[in-house]
RNA sequence: GGUCCUAUCGUCUAGAGGCCUAGGACGUUGCCCUCUCAAGGCAAAAACGAGAGUUCAAAUCUCUCUAGGACCA
């Protein structure tokens, strides 16, 4: 068995989230740099919030996110009898017993302990006991190691030694029969042959536990790799209080995976000076050498940098399906063959972080009639000023002559008849800009003429003089 | 409370005792380019948590403290 075998094991609690991807992306990167086996594993053993909507969020983030999984998904709640038998193989080895003591007699050792400064935890009464009372509710708890140590060999962390006086005979079957966290893992990483454990290090201190139940199994102790966590900018773990968190909301804000699995990648790990990586960049240099071991707190600036480098390189025909979605919310339509719409993303990308961003700063073009209703109000009483009706009324007659319309035309014929006037270019632009896109900022004004074509600018042009004088009339 | 982990610019990080006057990236600021906004180019501000020790030499090794975090209750 010397394959390399890893897997990522979410709760299907809530939504992917951003350290859940992370920590399946790393799961992902180690197992295709290796040419190892990824399992997916969904731990809902908790029936009370594991919800059938989570589970298909996390297939859908990760298959969003191009993490593809070789095994699996498989649903510990199908696999019941297996712990059960494995329970009942530890009892059969006198490797666990029944725990007959009761929450209230717990409690009350617990807080005796306390009070005369010793450990407060089991005081292992029924680890010897022999008798079974018929009728009365027991746990089975673990045989824990009394004395000695226990080393955890970790890949970020090193290697960390636990006093086994520390730990517990801990539950492995509560009383309603059903198995606790640390032995379900364990039994499911023993059955789906693991080899390698890449988690959050928020499971360190149940390690030595599980390396007891590994050890109970006879089974090897995988290679354990706790990664540090992802804060919110209060540098508490990362939570939904920290705004969108969930990998959905960033795919519907207009975020590309390949953004995402860079922007993750990089928290926590490194290479060099290297930013921007492509998937097989990452699989070819990924290793546990270059973990940090600290946690990294989400910084959405830097997210939102790269994914606008991304949105840069593709071009337009590679972003118009993209888009696809963001327009048809906003009840817009489009063909794909238009090659204005085409140039206008190519000019557009450029100015944009998100695909929501590049909708947005598009929608001039997807609006037929009037764009009045449109207006940016501070920037119509900026331009859309008496004082500006005749270079309107100009730019409508140089418009009118312009044969054919297009960017070069336009730009020949504005600038000469700019320098003729002895005008600004500025001065002359803007309250055009304006009026054929309803704002102040726009990708080159000739280009953008061009792209609108003849008839909308003319049309828009008339609509913006008419607005001038209908407020010049209220006002 | 106990156990464990962690500690370099605001943030992500480089750094394996001398290449460190601490490098890169995001963000910030200034300048250039320019019809607006971006992009791009150039430049700047910005960090080794504190204290002891080891060493000829410490961001790097050791210890203590401090601060964060996680787990167990």
């Amino acid at each position: 068995m010397d394959e390399l075998r890893v897997r990522f094991a979410p709760s299907p609690t809530g939504f992917l989230h951003i350290g859940g991807a992370r920590t399946a992306l790393f799961n992902y990167l180690f197992a295709r740099h290796n040419k190892g086996k990824l399992i997916l594993r969904i731990e809902d053993t908790d029936k009370e919030r594991s919800t059938k909507e989570s589970v298909d969020a996390i297939i859908n983030g990760l298959t969003w996110l191009g993490l593809h999984w070789d095994e699996g998904p498989f649903y510990q709640s199908q696999r019941t009898e297996l712990y059960k038998q494995h329970v009942q193989q530890l009892l059969d080895e006198g490797k666990a017993y029944r725990c007959y003591c009761t929450p209230e007699e717990l409690e009350l050792k617990r807080t005796k302990a306390l009070a005369e400064k010793r450990k407060p935890i089991y005081d292992r009464t029924c680890r010897e006991r022999t008798d079974h009372p018929a009728g009365k509710p027991y746990v089975i708890r673990f045989k824990s190691p009394m004395y000695g140590t226990t080393m955890v060999k970790d890949m970020v962390k090193g290697n960390i030694l636990f006093n086994n006086e520390e730990l517990e005979d801990f539950v492995i079957l509560r009383s309603d029969s059903s198995p606790t966290y640390n032995f379900v893992v364990v039994v499911d990483d023993v059955d789906m042959h693991v080899t390698h454990i890449i988690r959050g290090d928020d499971h360190l201190n149940n390690t030595p536990k599980q390396i007891f139940l590994y050890n109970a199994f006879n089974y090897p102790i995988p290679q354990f790799a706790h990664i540090p966590l992802i804060h919110g900018t209060d540098k508490a773990r990362l939570s939904k209080r920290h705004g969108a968190t969930s990998v959905e909301a960033y795919r519907d804000e207009g975020y590309l995976p390949e953004a995402l699995d860079n922007y993750l990648v990089r928290l926590g790990w490194s290479f060099g000076d290297k930013e921007v990586f492509t998937m097989q960049e990452m699989i070819d240099n990924f290793s546990f050498d270059n973990i940090s071991k600290s946690a990294a707190i989400f910084n959405p600036e830097k997210l939102l940098w790269l994914n606008a480098t991304y949105i840069r390189e593709k071009s337009a025909e590679q972003l118009l399906p993209l888009l696809e979605p963001f327009i048809t919310a906003k009840e817009w339509s489009y063909s794909n063959q238009d090659s204005n719409l085409l140039r206008l993303i190519d000019e557009t990308k450029l100015r944009s972080r998100t695909l929501v961003e590049l909708c947005d700063m598009m929608g001039y073009y997807f609006i037929n009639g009037s764009i009045v209703n449109r207006y940016d109000p501070n920037a119509a009483n900026k331009f859309l000023i008496s004082e500006n009706i005749p270079i309107l009324q100009n730019a409508a007659l140089l418009t009118g002559t312009m044969s054919p319309f297009n960017q070069q035309n336009i730009e020949t014929g504005i600038k000469s008849y700019v320098e003729q006037t002895g005008l600004k270019l500025g001065n002359f632009a803007q309250p055009i800009r304006m009026a054929i896109t309803g704002g102040t900022v726009s990708p080159g004004l000739f280009e953008i003429m061009e792209i609108l074509g003849k008839d909308r600018v003319l049309q828009r042009i008339e609509n913006a003089i008419d607005y001038i004088e209908k407020n010049k009339k209220n006002g």
